[in-house]
DNA sequence: GGCGCTATTTGATCTAGATCAATATTCATG
DNA sequence: CATGAATATTGATCTAGATCAAATAGCGCC
């Protein structure tokens, strides 16, 4: 079920929009992106994915991937034969159970982003984001509160519906308050808890970071 | 696996946000809406639903529902017990290619969501809005240029991350331009294609308005 | 069927973030 | 390691949509 793991190098597309659709991927190592392009030839960011994460779960409704999945450093795929996966998954409940459960993980995150992207002004949404970076490196065993940004401030900005001027100031304006160090892709968190209220003060839900 | 079918009153709740989950919903006649409270008491809309359309299945990753849901019209539910569901579909493939094309319909939803949150101004998201009630209402045999909305403006602003204010003007606007009629809730598309081009003369995805 | 509440419309401002513009920095490449 | 292209920062302005503020219009409830 699961083929051997392929490599993808930096900015190689793991599969494009419109190409049909056979499998799921768990990033093993290294980082991507997912992104649609618009029909006035930019492109929207729908999301980052790195180690342990499933790619391609969007493309099951229609057998045809809505999006591009793009490595955004040197990266390890893990290829899951979706078809396999259900056929396994029948037999064994606990997979078939894992299965939804990640499915639906994946829904729970998009309503995440739909409320940061539908009530929370640029600030919230940069710390939102960085709190969500923190949490998910945390995960892994990484540094929470260190780590290199894999993409540009222009993929951060369509990502969190803003343009990548806001994301540069507002980057600079945490800077100043001591709330972050940027060094143009490393970043380092100084005041988590700063971060954190940023987030608590306005709109947010309970927790809203973790969903992302 | 298909309990009886309930009925909910307008107002009503299926389920509230912390309840244990247990089953999904679908919408046999009627509307709802799944909405999850801010910490500042505010509510953000994540979707409406109307017959035919499945509800629950973002608290399958964690067994607590996410949000809430409420009726917007007097309305009659099935309810689908999931761990039937899953048992079900172990032995019919036929069903569990179509559960899961559910879920994934529901990820895409999500994304087209994120990408009008993300990348439109407020007509074009307003545009969106109509185009895709019409088409929803169409696919299920009703007119599909003129229905009564069941939500308020405040409802609308929310799921489209607007104000209530900037969801009337925009009615207004489109009226006073001859491509829709608004009197109160009941809403005449007058002119389909101008509405159209308001999506296509700039930033969406091909059809973005089917994935709403 | 009238009362009172809620929803809606519309106008007048204000402002967060977009846009435009000019450097400065980083990075890939030969 | 130098050079050019891509990326990022920062400043100056502009504007879509938010906010504030009334005035209507619907609608549920007794």
């Amino acid at each position: 079920m699961v083929s051997a793991k392929q490599t993808f190098k930096r900015g190689a597309y793991l599969y494009r929009a419109g190409e049909h659709f056979q499998s799921i991927y768990a990033v093993r190592t290294g980082f991507f992106k997912t992104a649609t392009l618009l029909n006035d030839g930019r492109e929207q960011v729908t999301g980052f994915h790195m180690m342990g994460e499933m790619i391609g779960m969007d493309a099951i409704s229609t057998d045809i991937h809505p999006c591009d999945a793009i490595a955004l450093e040197d990266s390890e795929i893990c290829e899951i034969h979706f078809s396999q996966l259900e056929q396994l998954s029948r037999d064994i409940p606990t997979l078939q159970r894992h299965l939804h459960r990640i499915l639906s993980r994946e829904i729970v995150r998009d309503h995440g982003i739909m409320l940061l992207l539908g009530s929370m002004k640029a600030e919230e949404r940069m710390a939102a984001f960085l709190l969500n970076l923190s949490q998910r490196f945390a995960a892994r065993g990484y540094s929470s509160s260190s780590f290199n940004l894999r993409m540009t401030r222009e993929e951060i900005g369509s990502y969190l519906g803003l343009k990548l001027e806001t994301v540069s100031r507002t980057f600079s304006k945490f800077q100043k308050e001591g709330l972050i160090n940027v060094q143009s892709k490393y970043i380092e968190l100084c005041d988590l808890v700063a971060l954190k209220a940023i987030l608590g003060q306005q709109t947010c839900t309970t927790n809203l970071k973790s969903r992302i």
